[in-house]
DNA sequence: AACTATTTATAAGA
DNA sequence: TTCTTATAAATAGTT
C-alpha cells in the first residue's frame, strides 16, 4: 500500500518478509485494539511468525477470551472425550497438561517462551464443526478444522530448570 | 481516517457504532489474512461483538493455533499441587503416575540444569467456568491491559519450571 | 450499500 | 531497526 502495489503472496525476500512482517503486524495489532475500543468488542490476536515466534494481544485477557470462545464452539462441538464425568474439570486438565508436558520434553525440543498470562491447561480436543449460526451477514467469519495438532519447532532447549 | 479524525474512545451512538464495528471488523479480517499470506505466519483472530456475537478467522485451523498457543504458555506453566479435594481419587492416581514418569525423564534426559529468569510458580489452576457467553458489560469494556509479547527469535528456552 | 474526502497504513529506499 | 515519503488502502461521514 505504498511507493506500489504488491500482491498478496508470500514474499520471497526473507529479509524483505521480515521486514513487512514487522510493520503489518504492528499495524494490524493497532487496528485490533481500536476495534475493541471504539466499538466495545473484544478482541484476540495471536499471531505465530514463519520462525515461530509468538505475538499476542488481547483487549481484556486472553484467558477470558479464549475460555468464551470455547463455550461458543461448545454447542457445535463433536465430543470424543475421555469420560464425561470427568469433562470440563481440573482434574482432566491436569493430566492434559502433564501429558502435553511430557510430550515436549519427550522430543526433548520446546516451544517458544510466551507470555504466562494463561496460566492455565485447558484441553483442545474439541472440534469445531460448523459456523456460529448466530452471526450477521456481513461476516467473513469462519470457523476452520483442519487436521492435527502437531508441534513443529525447530526450538531446542538450551537449559532446562525444574523443581 | 476518512472525513475527519476520530478520537479512539467508545463510540456513544449505537447505530454508528455498529456500522464501524462491521466496516472495521471486515478490514481487520483482510489484514490478518494477508499478513498470514505475505509473511507465511498462523493467525487467528476472535471478536466478540459487544452484543456478544462471535466471529473469527484463523489463517490455517484455529483448533491447531489455539493449541500451539497453550502449549507454549504450557511450557512455562508449573504443574500445580493437586487440591485438596481431589486426594484419594483414581484420577489422583493418574497424576501422580505422570508426575513419577516425569520425574524419570527429568533425571535421565535432562541433567543439565540452570537457573534463570525463573518466573514464579503461578497457579496452573484451571476451571472451565460456566460463565453466561451471552453476558456481556458493554459498560467498562474499553478497558484493556493488553499489550503484545514477543519471544526471543533464537527459540532456545532458557528456563522451565515444573514442579 | 455506495460515495468520497481524508486519514492511515505501508512499500521501498535511506 | 527507525525514518522518510510517495502511494495504496481504509474508513468517517454522508447520501
Amino acid at each position: 500500500m505504498a511507493r506500489e502495489k504488491i500482491k498478496i503472496k508470500k514474499i520471497d525476500n526473507i529479509t524483505a518478509r521480515q521486514v513487512t512482517f514487522s510493520k503489518r503486524r504492528r499495524g494490524l495489532f493497532k487496528k485490533a485494539e481500536e476495534l475493541s475500543v471504539l466499538c466495545d468488542a473484544d478482541v484476540a490476536l495471536i499471531i505465530f511468525s514463519a520462525t515461530g515466534k509468538l505475538f499476542d494481544f488481547a483487549s481484556t485477557s486472553m484467558k477470558d477470551i479464549l475460555g468464551k470462545y470455547k463455550l461458543q464452539s461448545a454447542s457445535l462441538e463433536k465430543v470424543d472425550q475421555p469420560s464425561l464425568d470427568l469433562q470440563g474439570t481440573r482434574i482432566m486438565d491436569e493430566i492434559t497438561n502433564l501429558q502435553r508436558k511430557m510430550e515436549i520434553m519427550k522430543k526433548g525440543k520446546l516451544p517458544l517462551l510466551t507470555d504466562m498470562m494463561m496460566e492455565e491447561g485447558q484441553s483442545s480436543e474439541s472440534i469445531i464443526t460448523t459456523n456460529n449460526p448466530d452471526q450477521d451477514d456481513s461476516s467473513n467469519a469462519s470457523l476452520k478444522l483442519g487436521g492435527t495438532t502437531a508441534v513443529e519447532d525447530d526450538c531446542s532447549i538450551t537449559s532446562l530448570k525444574l523443581g
